[in-house]
DNA sequence: TATGAATGAGATTTCATTCAT
DNA sequence: CATGAATGAAATCTCATTCAT
């Protein structure tokens, strides 16, 4: 018997990965992804049962990477203002890095793919950030308005930082993380 | 494409976007845009030379309107902040209305279908506002950090409110707006 | 426009019993069909959803056809004996002139395209004769045996006379007919 | 085919046998097979040179068993009745004890697997039941018709008693049996 | 111009068969 | 021998585009 090749399934999510960056949700194919990974179209179905289950899965794959990443090295009871910097940095660090898979997050959720609960079980991954904001307000640190305008507030400067970063291929020195930083800080605190 | 019945071709451009926020630019087919629409397939050939020519077109109406609704009531002359307030709000606005659209415009940024020229063209539409800010810089109103990053602010800022308004059904009352552009003009300022 | 060609279905048809006849359901292709009722293979999924649909469609029709024929000139109110000879011979008539379609039934009967609905719909279609049975039976002209078994002998007898017919190419004349009709009222009667 | 081990063979026959019945030969599949029959994909083309030689070797199997459960205990210088009473009855018993290969048996004979000399053979094997009915005509027993006609009327009284005991569940009783014998006979009678 | 049926190339998916272990 | 992963040809099905009306 000729074990089951692991590894082949990353071959495959790479593959993936590269063809959405390059051409977008919309352009690739079971083909093409198997051309890219080196094996027989029909080895695709033995890993994934169709397309669907493959974009599904890389999503998993991907949102679960992208959200672990956010809260590494995050401690929940050092100061406010700490562990929101911790987030900030650690959510603009992985957006730019893996600039592709949140591209291809991005387009997943617009996407025929994507069902309600995926979208709500997405939405509670961030429940640490939110715990963090709502101390935040508690401890008359930041505005006193709702919470959903204070995330969304944090989350697009930290979005509009790693896209421009990746499309202008800017560099982001320590200096300019620290003061995109700040103007969310300044935006933010009370 | 024959601009015989404006009316018909501005049917087409809404079913699209419709669509497109709905399933994504990687599940839209000649056939459900002419549903949508309420057209033949065939009549879509008669207006647009294929489906790349109306997805291209498309983007440039909708980016055209997106551009020229920022600068509606704007006033060069008027003093710093209130040329910004009045950006930030149409934008926030005119996103929050035609999200669709806007959905649109980003999915094709990431797409197969646009081209180098496309892009810059793009930025350059951005440069009444790009002007603005420098000047506010000038005049020591705001943060002295590279109009880069500047602008990345101010926009993550309008994108994330227009998004949440759109995704969890907010009304974008008053003084919502204002809590909102007030952080964002927090951030910014010296 | 180009109006619907409704007799395109009926090449559709012709062609799916032919292929079926020559190579078994199990044999039989979307691709082949196309082919043999000289349409593209994208023109079949205009008219049917999908290879079920065609499937299930033609032996609807094929039933049908199959037992209207069988009651075709049969007149309730004459005698039970006369009554059974025009079924019987309806019967035979049709599955050896038709009898491509009598083995596709067949096959399809044993398919993984039939449902139970179906099933139970095909024997409701032999209703009428089970109550002229049941009548011949009343009238003490038949055995005093379960209707079960007085219609399997029946139509036992009617398939193996259209099969030899069909298999062994032998002509059905009025002489044979009678003979193999005479032996099964033999069978029959008290 | 390599016949090692006898009863991995059964396993596959019985396993194929099962599947036919339940999805018609169009629906089998090499991989439902062994995962029927409980073994690999692969080791079914140790046994089987390919999918035609294992069901043209099923149908071998199953028309030799067939066959010679027809004539078991038959003796041929009976009187005719009762040697006509034990084929009959070998018949009806061994189709509706062994349903499933009859079903594969007549879905064979219409499939794309069979050939002209097979179909031959199959009628060679039933000369011993034509024989007994020459007999019977030659004593004035029974009709003077062509005997293709008196086997045709046999054949079909026999098969629609076994498809009836099978589809509607039916206990074949020694009364029933006889019944039904009863009608043949009569039919057959001069 | 407008229609939508028809086309066929290409995408997805299945499955008989092979092959490395 | 036995396994089941891997293959790729062939099947099913979709959809951008054309065409007859």
């Amino acid at each position: 018997m000729k074990p089951r090749d692991e590894n082949k399934i990353n071959q495959v999510y790479k593959a993936t990965a590269k063809l959405v960056k390059a051409y977008g949700l919309a352009g690739i194919t079971m083909q093409a992804v198997a051309k890219e990974a080196d094996i027989a179209t029909g080895t695709l179905y033995i890993y994934f049962k169709n397309k669907e289950a493959l974009i599904t899965h890389l999503f998993d794959v991907y949102i679960h990477k992208y959200v672990s990443a956010f809260f590494s090295n995050y401690d929940e009871t050092a100061p406010f203002k700490v562990g929101l910097h911790t987030i900030w940095m650690n959510i603009v660090q992985h957006r730019s890095t893996y600039f592709d898979e949140s591209i291809f997050i991005e387009q997943y959720i617009h996407s025929p793919f994507i069902d309600e609960d995926t979208r709500a079980g997405v939405k509670k991954m961030f429940d640490p950030l939110h715990k963090l904001i709502e101390r935040g307000k508690a401890e008359r640190l930041i505005k006193n308005i709702d919470i959903l305008w204070l995330m969304a507030f944090m989350i697009g400067s930290i979005n509009e930082v790693s896209k421009r970063a990746a499309y202008y291929n800017q560099q982001l020195t320590e200096e300019i993380l620290e003061q995109n930083f700040q103007m969310c800080w300044d935006g933010l605190k009370a």
